[in-house]
DNA sequence: GTCAAAAGTTGATCTATATCATAATAAAAA
DNA sequence: TTTTTATTATGATATAGATCAACTTTTGAC
């Protein structure tokens, strides 16, 4: 593998990136008269794939979902909490949303205009860098979860998402999940009985012990090494 | 689908960007002392993933696959033709090549030394923006792989990859494919097996004729049909 | 507290696709 | 030209995982 485990972990916490240090006090001016905070409730859509971009979100509180749209399925792309941007994509090209996200749980983000966010980076080339090196770090992890779809079974994906939201969402091996078994497979890209299956079978082999939503995990080390081997 | 079709287009045209435009004579003029042209033969690597990325590579002439690598199988990412750079995703985050990439067919590059880009980007931010908008689009190319490779049937990533072969690299619906039905598997992400069986299919369905390597489409909407349903 | 809806669970079945085995060509090397 | 190796082809088999059906438990609404 070259170096890498590709773990796929939908929060990647070194994308957070309070990128507003490399800003001038003018700068930062200019942004604060150009924002607005805005609060979303569980399950509502802070933006809708394909709709206009007129702004850059900035989250603040709260865990966001993004995900692609489809008649038939969505495609969750990525977890997202506060440090990160929404829309960052749709910059120079077209200000259209290129994916839509919703809140996970409630959430405060701050909108900030695209056309200033723009300026921002015109004027300040650190700034730009800045930008260009969350969007690089954004494509690794894409790249990671289209590996980890495609080449990991049912079980490497699940002790993924378990991990995942154990060390980078609940910071604690024992954890009350906050949410559904559906939800979870959404998040694994399967199916809710397939979750419901696997998760017995690693509870059957000791490596988790649950009740209902809690759950803790036992041997962290043994959910890695599903994870690698897919 | 939000105004969009997710054809997975392996060869993102979009993504051409001369932005060398943006330059003034002095930064050309820095670029140029910093480049050295190489020319590489089918098969052979252009970058390792893993490997300290030094440089950016500008593709002059010829065909780019660029691949993540693992112990059993390389999942294409994309391929990537003359005006697209690669390594991009490196700069500014650790100077180490996120993928693998080797020439499809011989194929000639200019390599800039990474500094000297990553100057460029912070003395012009013009320059900067124009990195952030190939990026993007790069990202949105991403998105519709992901989306093809885990939402799609076999069928429709094939129609797919015929489509883009025809439109994008030979630029003509009957066309003399280079490569064997093993490549065009792992282009589609599927067993040789399969393409075959499937190529079949189209051929007695009468969208396409075949003869060895030679394939003429007849019906490109059908296959852009069965590239939507899946 | 009762009822309805949603979430969780389990077993049975179905299906897309990979894998295996083997043969027929075609291409390359000797 | 003959021999070897790679590619194409096809049928049989295996399997991961989805879907379906039915049943239980939990949650929430009135």
């Amino acid at each position: 593998m070259n170096g890498r485990q590709r773990t796929s972990c939908l929060v990647c916490k070194e994308l957070k990136n309070p990128c507003v240090e490399n800003l001038t006090m003018d700068q930062v001016k200019t942004l604060d008269e150009n924002r607005t905070d805005v609060t979303f409730k569980k399950g509502e859509v802070l933006c809708k794939q394909g709709a206009f971009a007129s702004h850059i979100m900035y989250i603040r509180e709260g865990l966001v979902k993004v995900y692609l749209e489809n008649e038939n399925k969505n495609l969750i792309l990525k977890v997202k909490s506060p440090g990160y941007y929404i829309g960052l994509n749709s910059l120079f090209r077209g200000n259209v949303f290129t994916y839509s996200a919703s809140a996970f749980i409630d959430t405060k983000v701050c909108m900030i205009d695209s056309e200033a966010f723009k300026n921002m980076i015109l004027e300040n080339p650190v700034f730009g860098a800045e930008i260009i090196k969350i969007l690089n770090k954004s494509i690794v992890q894409t790249y990671d979860r289209l590996y980890n779809l495609t080449q990991k079974h049912l079980h490497g994906r699940l002790a993924d998402i378990i991990l995942c939201l154990a060390e980078h969402i609940h910071y604690d091996h024992n954890f009350q999940m906050q949410i559904t078994r559906k939800e979870l497979g959404e998040l694994a890209s399967m199916a809710t009985e397939s979750v419901i299956r696997i998760l017995k079978e690693f509870k059957e082999e000791g490596i988790v012990t649950m009740n209902g939503r809690s759950i803790e995990i036992h041997n962290p080390e043994r959910l890695k090494q599903i994870s690698e081997l897919g």
